[in-house]
DNA sequence: TTGATAGGCAAGCGCGTACTTGCCTATGCT
DNA sequence: AGCATAGGCAAGTACGCGCTTGCCTATCAA
């Protein structure tokens, strides 16, 4: 899971999810040229959406010959709970 | 950043700081082998010291001949920050 | 001053991983 | 049926990264 927000494409695409959820991968790869400048090709965004969904971090949903990914960022709460922040307790 | 918490070394390094604060290297690889069974050289951890360094994570005192490193966990509040938990908002 | 401890620098190796290339399947529109 | 769209699978390539190896510097104790 640590290893899926290494990339920067894969942070590229959790944004994007989060911004407009439930894309297709078409979508996807269209918004992350647009938006983002990125040139990646649809096999290359497949391939991040994979280890994406490894991570628990996406959900996929079929819908005819549609895919369409769903983000959960629940998971990266692990994070904030390994390694907490260092403010004052909650009072 | 990102990539700094994508090794499991350098996460159980964290680890170790956060629960004593301020070892120096040796301390560091001698509990790294001790409690968290890796074996990692001097080198390697020292270099992951370096990342760790470099992505803000860890600040450097020297004493001595000693290198004393200190946890900072701050940079990570960034992920919670960039892809906020779906809870109840704050009412 | 000599030896031992703590750490630094740089080159090289091996493997993982991000990306491409080529071809194949399935669903939808007309 | 026929074509276009949406996506899948597998092999191959290139680069980054973690780690080692070898040697060097600095601080402290005797």
């Amino acid at each position: 899971m640590f290893k899926a927000i290494a990339d920067p494409t894969r942070r590229a695409i959790l944004d994007e999810l989060v911004d407009r959820d439930g894309q297709s991968l078409f979508e996807i790869c269209t918004r992350l040229a647009m938006k983002h400048g990125l040139s990646s090709s649809r096999q290359a965004v497949s391939q991040h959406l994979d280890v994406l969904e490894a991570a628990g971090l996406v959900t996929v949903r079929r819908e005819g010959r549609y895919k369409l990914h769903h983000v959960d960022t629940a998971p990266l709460g692990a994070i904030a709970e390994r390694w907490p922040p260092p403010g004052p307790g909650r009072p």
